[in-house]
DNA sequence: GTGGTCTAGACCACA
DNA sequence: GTGGTCTAGACCACG
C-alpha cells in the first residue's frame, strides 16, 4: 500500500493516514479480511513515529473501517461504515460544501465546476476498476 | 466574501481562515489594496474566537498576504500575481476527489452524490445571495 | 492540596495522582464544588509534565470523581462513585486481598493484622475529622 | 507460595512478582537455598505469559535476590538479611491504607469493610490449604 | 491564564 | 515479531 504524507499540511499527520486508508478500502484496492501493513514497518516508510500509525489505526478500528487484533495485525472489516444514515449524510455534505466554496474563491463558474466533478467521478471509477482487475489477475495466477 | 470552517477537519482553524484567504487573493476575488473582513464581525459570523481570527489575519500578515494597519483595519498587499489556471484547477481537483472519495467510503451512489452536489449548490449560492442582500441593506441604512 | 509523587515505585505517575486524589476526596479534605489545583501549576510543583497531570484529571472524569470545564478549571463532583455495587465491591476485594498478601508473605498473623487494620481505621478516621473541623474554622473566620 | 497479581493495578506485572517475591524473601518465609517455583507452572498458575514470569526472575537474578541454575531452576541466594520488623510494618500499613481509602472513596461502611475483610481472610486461607493439600498430593505421588 | 491535541521516545505484555 | 501504554514537549482554541 502506497501512502504518501504532507508534513507541511497542518492536517495532522494521524488523519492524513485515517483519510488514504479509507480512501483506499473505499476505492477496492484493499479487500475486507486482508491485513494492514503493520504498524511499525508502516511507521519507518512514512518516516513518522510509531505512535502516529497507532493512533491512526485505533481511530480507524472506533469508526469500525478495521480490526485490531494484539499480536496479530490489523485487518480491514466486512460491514464499515454503520454510520446513521443522517450522519453519514453530513459528513458528505461538508466535504461536498469546502469544494464548491473552494471553486467559489477559485472563480470557478457552476458549470465548469459540475463539468469537473462528472470528470473526476470517472476517472476515480476507472481507478478503482484497475484495482479490481489487478486482484483477478492475482487470483487467476495462483489458481494455475 | 464566503468563509466556511469545518469544525471536525482536523486542520487548524486559523489555517482554514488562512488557506481560504489566499485562496480569495490568488483568484483574483479580492484586489490589492481591498480591505478585509474585520476581526470581530468575522469571529461572530465563523462562530470562532476573536484570538483565533486574529491569529490566522497574523499569519497572513507574516506571509505578506495583506497589511495590517492599526485602528483602520487590513488589506490585502500589492504583490500578488494571480495563480495560473492549472494550478487553481489542481486545487479544485483535490477538493472534489477527497469528496468523491467520502461518498464512495460513504456507499453513497454516484446518482444520490450528484443530486447532493445541486442540492449544495443551489443552497450555497441562496446563502450568497442573503449575504449580499444584507450588505446592501447595511448600505442602504448608512446612507439614510 | 499535596500530593506525593513516587518515581520510582514502578506504578504510572498519573494512577499515583488519581489515587491520591480519590483519597482527598474521600477523606473530605476537598468538598463537592471545590476546585482542584490547575493543570499547569499542579504540574510544576510535581517536576512532572502537564500531560500526565492532564491524563490523571481525565482519567478522574470519566471514573466520575470530578468535572472539567475548559477554560475554567476542575471541580469536585456531587454525586461522584456511581459505580455499580458489584463493581465497587471487586475493586474494594482486590486492594484487601493485596494487604493480606503482603501480610501473609510478611509472616504477619492474621491476628496482628486484624489488630492492625482497627488500628489504621481509626487513624484515618480522626485524621478525616482533622480536616472537617480545620474547614469549620475557616467558615467561622469567614463568617466573623 | 501464594502470588497474587493485581491486573488492573497499573503496576506491570513482571514487577509485582518481583515485588511479591522479594516480601517473601525478606520475611524469611522462604530459606537461602531454597527453591521458587519454576516459570512455566508458575506462569500458568497466575494466568500470564512466561516471558512475563521470566523477566520477572530475570531482574531478581540483577537485583542479586536469586540464582538461576540453567537447566535446574531459580534458587534464593544466600546474603539476604530479613527486613527489621519496623519496616516490615510500614510495608503492610501501606497496603492497609490503601485498601481503607478505596473503602472511604467507594462509600463503604466501617463495618461493611471489616466483614469483608474477614470474608477475605478466610477465602485466602482456605486457598492456601487447597493449595497445600495439592502439594501434599504431589508428595505422596512422587513417593509410591 | 484555562484545558485539549498531536507527535515522539521508551517500555510493557504477548505470540 | 505484534499492538498497547506512559511520559513528555510543542502547539491549538478559548476566556
Amino acid at each position: 500500500m502506497l501512502l504518501k504524507i504532507n508534513f507541511k499540511s497542518g492536517l495532522p499527520i494521524y488523519l492524513q493516514i485515517v483519510d488514504q486508508i479509507k480512501a483506499v478500502a473505499a476505492s477496492g484496492a484493499l479487500r475486507p479480511g486482508e491485513s494492514l501493513p503493520s504498524i511499525r514497518p508502516l511507521a519507518e516508510e512514512l518516516h513518522v513515529n510509531r505512535n502516529t500509525v497507532a493512533k491512526a489505526y485505533s481511530e480507524l478500528e472506533s469508526l469500525g473501517v478495521i480490526e485490531t487484533l494484539p499480536g496479530r495485525g490489523c485487518f480491514l472489516k466486512e460491514n464499515h461504515s454503520a454510520l446513521r444514515k443522517a450522519v453519514r449524510r453530513k459528513l458528505l455534505t461538508d466535504e461536498i460544501d469546502q469544494a464548491i466554496v473552494q471553486a467559489h474563491h477559485l472563480q470557478v463558474s457552476r458549470d465548469e465546476f459540475l463539468k469537473l466533478v462528472h470528470e473526476r467521478l470517472n476517472a476515480l471509477d476507472d481507478k478503482r476498476r484497475g484495482h479490481e482487475e489487478s486482484k483477478e489477475n492475482q487470483k487467476n495466477q495462483e489458481v494455475r
